[in-house]
DNA sequence: AGCACGCCGACT
DNA sequence: GTCGGCGTGCTC
């Protein structure tokens, strides 16, 4: 390796994409002359790094004239590919290490398209020794097998992974020790693996006449099923893709490559823009006007835009207020200025008819980015958007790092969402990400909700936010009568035999509205918070309950098998944690008893219940077992909109967002179960969901009807979302808060020693605590913290590793981020084997 | 993390 | 005497 001591030429700043995080830090390489055009910063590098000058791959972050550091190794290869990061986005990776504890390298990975990929292949040539003779004197056997395998095998690379299969275990080391004596030398070569789909295209190459001809005449030339392909490919005009042309023609790919190698096709290879969406059969948008209210919410936010400075509001209206058809308005406007736009929603409100209503109206100027996409599929939307092809993007989460070149607004839909917090390192919040973005680029942020986060409210009542306020439901739709049914008085219900009792899930009032619904043909909407049966296996004996050998959490009973492969007939202990699986035992796993009985209820036994109080009807199940695909979550909501089916139930993705004008009854089963969350957020949520099920029922012209059934009719929040009161919610809540310091009055860190041996991670969590508590007391005597901790995790074995938590309360700031920085850095890669992971205002306690 | 340097025990 | 154990420290 030649060091390049005070050379002078160019030189770049990179960081590694995997480094952990006690080493990530800007490192510094020269630039060989081939590679000074191809340097620029967002770019890929391999470099050589630490003392073994391990290849890996880096990020530019700039190029210079100078270098600070004495010694500065070569960059080793800069991979030809058009793909690089802009500025801006590079500069957010810098934002997100700062306040996510993840490093640099992680940042990148976050923001880059999945589909980008660099292949580094290393292997072993001949060293400059190697020629000598006798070189095998003074090696062991081990070295001179080796040595012989590789001077032999020239020309066929040996890798070091090919080595170690041939030679076992200790052949890398041993390869090292040659390289060192100058028998072996190592060689990489990189490439850029861009996940870009090209199809092949068949163009028609022979005349048209001469085709027609020898229809008219036969010919010997060509088969049968030749010239029937020949015959359509011309009706299609004269060019079709591969894989259509076949399926058209009904033959094999041999009959086409026939037509080839007889000349009368070629092969073109196109490079396509996948995409799963369809537009072009989504009908044109209807044009719609805006109610006077809505016509100066509007008002309002076009003017924020209008400023071009960082703005950020809050839109707060009813469900039903239309908020959906202003910021459609506003993004017109954002569009025919010239500047782009981004429309985030949660997780589950991407669907099919979510995505139309904006295909309909800007057509190929729409993006959809989120996580159900392949990675060639979100490459190539990723692309387009770079490119500026895409004036504005749809989408999940990770939808905000979306590369828009003039970007103006970006819109978080139900903002108080919590899947806009990614639950994954960096564990970013998508709405800090979007204020970061528009106040780098003059945007506006645009929070939307019927039910804000307290957290928003807060911050729009004291002015940080500017507060847009629809108070009335747009149009014919009103809110429906609302009914707090207590169920204590409601007997058990038994179950089928052996399944034994659980809670009746149908009380009075809500079977009487069904029925009514099932009489007049209207459909109904139930909500239920658990999947499958949620039933706990129990032994009556010994009182023991069956748990996943894994987490520190009860299998939950699944009768059908999860997915279609799956042939547990007889149904299935699940974990919903780990996914772990086991057959029914038949008798308790501890005492061996055989009164062994099901506890509970979810999604699965609602939908048993009633099948059998109403076997006329026809129900729908909807949660994340019956829809893993990616469209048949699209395929159930659409069925139940063609009014296929007469009752839908569901977990929380029946809530979001659909619009089913045929709905006139909502049911939620229990609302206590989201009630009684051990989280600060509970009252918040419980408020949110009441408030989307109400939704749900009398978009038509019909009144609507809700049940909310409860073991506490009492409570407050579930008496105030009855009547969609939010303000009144809100001033109990953000009383609350205040009085017992929880978020906005203080941000929440959390950090998570995660390992499988259970001494050492209750040994490092002690360290841990000591060394916060030094910090505390001297370099860091003026923070205010409250620390929480060490406990045990809600869960507290997971996946066989175990758990230990530190709860912090504090204000967020640079300061106590320069302490977190730091302990991170202590403690994340201090012990092999226990990993520490940090969360700062986590979405569930 | 991964690799080298470095300082102590059991082997030709 | 040397091979090789893994403790410590650095990585542009």
């Amino acid at each position: 390796m030649a060091w390049a001591v005070r050379f002078v030429g160019k030189f770049v700043g990179v960081y590694l994409l995997d480094a952990v995080y006690k080493i990530d830090k800007l490192y510094e390489y020269s630039l060989a002359e081939e590679f000074c055009c191809a340097a620029m910063p967002g770019k890929l590098a391999i470099v050589p790094f630490g003392a073994g000058n391990v290849p890996k791959t880096a990020v530019i972050v700039s190029v210079s004239d100078e270098s600070s550091f004495e010694k500065v190794k070569p960059v080793l290869d800069i991979p030809e590919s058009g793909f690089y990061l802009k500025s801006d986005l590079l500069e957010l990776c810098r934002y997100i290490k700062e306040i996510c504890f993840c490093t640099f390298g992680e940042a990148v990975r976050t923001v880059m398209p999945a589909g980008i990929t660099v292949k580094v292949n290393e292997y072993y040539v001949p060293g400059e020794k190697s020629g000598e003779t006798g070189i095998y004197e003074g090696l062991n056997d081990a070295a001179c097998d080796i040595l012989s395998y590789i001077l032999r095998s020239e020309g066929s690379r040996i890798t070091p992974a090919l080595l170690e299969e041939e030679f076992g275990e200790g052949a890398r080391a041993c390869a090292a020790k040659l390289i060192k004596l100058g028998y072996l030398s190592k060689e990489t070569d990189t490439a850029l693996v861009e996940n870009i789909k090209t199809s092949r295209y068949v163009k028609l190459i022979m005349p048209r006449e001469q085709i027609s001809e020898m229809i008219a005449e036969g010919t010997r030339a060509f088969t049968k099923k030749q010239l029937e392909a020949l015959r359509i490919l011309e009706e299609c005009g004269g060019i079709n893709s591969f894989e259509e042309l076949m399926i058209l023609c009904g033959c094999g790919a041999s009959v086409i490559r026939e037509l080839k190698k007889k000349n009368a096709v070629e092969f073109v290879a196109v490079e396509d823009y996948r995409s799963p969406y369809n537009f072009e059969n989504i009908p044109e948008a209807e044009e719609f006007s805006l109610s006077e209210e809505q016509e100066s919410a509007l008002a309002v936010l076009s003017d924020l835009y209008n400023d071009k400075k960082p703005h950020g509001a809050l839109l707060y209206g009813v469900t039903g207020s239309g908020k959906t058809n202003v910021i459609i308005k506003l993004i017109d406007e954002v569009l025919n200025s010239g500047r782009q736009a981004i429309y985030l929603v949660p997780e589950i409100a991407l669907t099919g008819q979510n995505i139309a209503i904006f295909a309909g109206r800007y057509r190929g100027r729409v993006a959809v980015l989120h996580s159900a996409l392949s990675a060639g599929e979100k490459l190539d939307a990723w692309r387009r958007i770079n490119n500026g092809k895409a004036d504005i993007v749809i989408g999940t989460r990770s939808a905000v790092f979306a590369p828009l070149p003039r970007l103006g607004l970006i819109v978080i839909d139900e903002e108080q969402e919590s899947s806009f917090k990614s639950d994954m390192s960096p564990k970013y919040h998508a709405r800090d990400i979007a204020r970061y973005r528009c106040a780098k680029t003059n945007s506006l942020m645009l929070l939307a909700s019927a039910t804000p986060s307290v957290e928003s409210f807060y911050r729009a009542k004291e002015g940080r936010y500017t507060l847009v306020t629809i108070k009335n439901r747009y149009g014919t739709a009103k809110l429906p009568d609302v009914v707090i049914y207590d169920m204590k008085p409601e007997p058990a219900y038994i179950g089928e035999a052996g399944e034994g009792t659980s809670p009746c899930m149908i009380g009075k009032t809500l079977d009487e509205e069904i029925k009514k619904n099932l009489e007049n043909g209207e459909q109904t909407i139930l909500f239920i918070n658990r999947r499958g049966y949620h039933a706990f296996l129990t032994c009556r004996s010994c009182g023991g309950t069956v748990t996943c050998p894994n987490c520190s959490v009860s299998l939950t009973y699944h009768k059908y098998p999860r997915s279609k492969g799956l042939i547990y007939r007889n149904g299935e202990m699940i974990c919903h944690y780990c996914g772990y699986t086991a057959p029914v035992p038949k008798i308790c796993p501890y005492c061996s008893s055989e009164h062994i009985a099901f506890l509970g209820n979810g999604t699965q036994t609602l939908e048993e219940n009633l099948s059998k109080n109403y076997p006329e009807a026809r129900v729908l199940r909807m949660d994340t077992d019956t829809t893993s695909g990616k469209l048949s979550h699209d395929e159930i909501l659409g069925a139940f909109r063609d009014r296929k089916a007469d009752i839908l139930i569901g977990t929380q993705m029946v809530t979001k967002g659909h619009d089913f004008p045929g709905v006139t009854l909502a049911g939620v089963v229990l609302a206590d179960t989201s009630l009684y969350l051990n989280d600060y957020r509970a009252n918040e949520k419980t408020f949110s969901l009441i408030t989307q099920v109400l939704g749900r029922a009398g978009r038509g012209s019909k009144p609507g009807r809700a049940v909310i059934q409860t073991y506490s009719p009492e409570n407050t929040t579930l008496i105030l979302s009855a009547s969609q009161n939010y303000d009144a919610f809100y001033s109990d809540e953000i009383k609350l808060r205040r009085a017992s310091v929880f978020p906005p009055f203080c941000d929440i860190v959390t950090f998570l020693f995660a390992g499988e041996n259970e001494a050492a991670v209750k040994n490092i969590s002690e360290r841990f605590g000591k060394q916060l508590d030094l910090y505390a007391k001297t370099d860091f005597r003026g923070l205010r913290l409250i620390v929480f901790g060490p406990f045990e995790a809600a869960v507290y074995k997971l996946n066989g590793k175990y758990r230990i938590r530190y709860i912090i309360k504090c204000r967020y700031d640079k300061n106590s981020r320069l302490l977190f920085k730091k302990l991170f850095s202590e403690f994340s890669s201090a012990d092999k084997g226990i990993s520490l992971s940090a969360d700062v205002n986590p979405s569930s306690l």
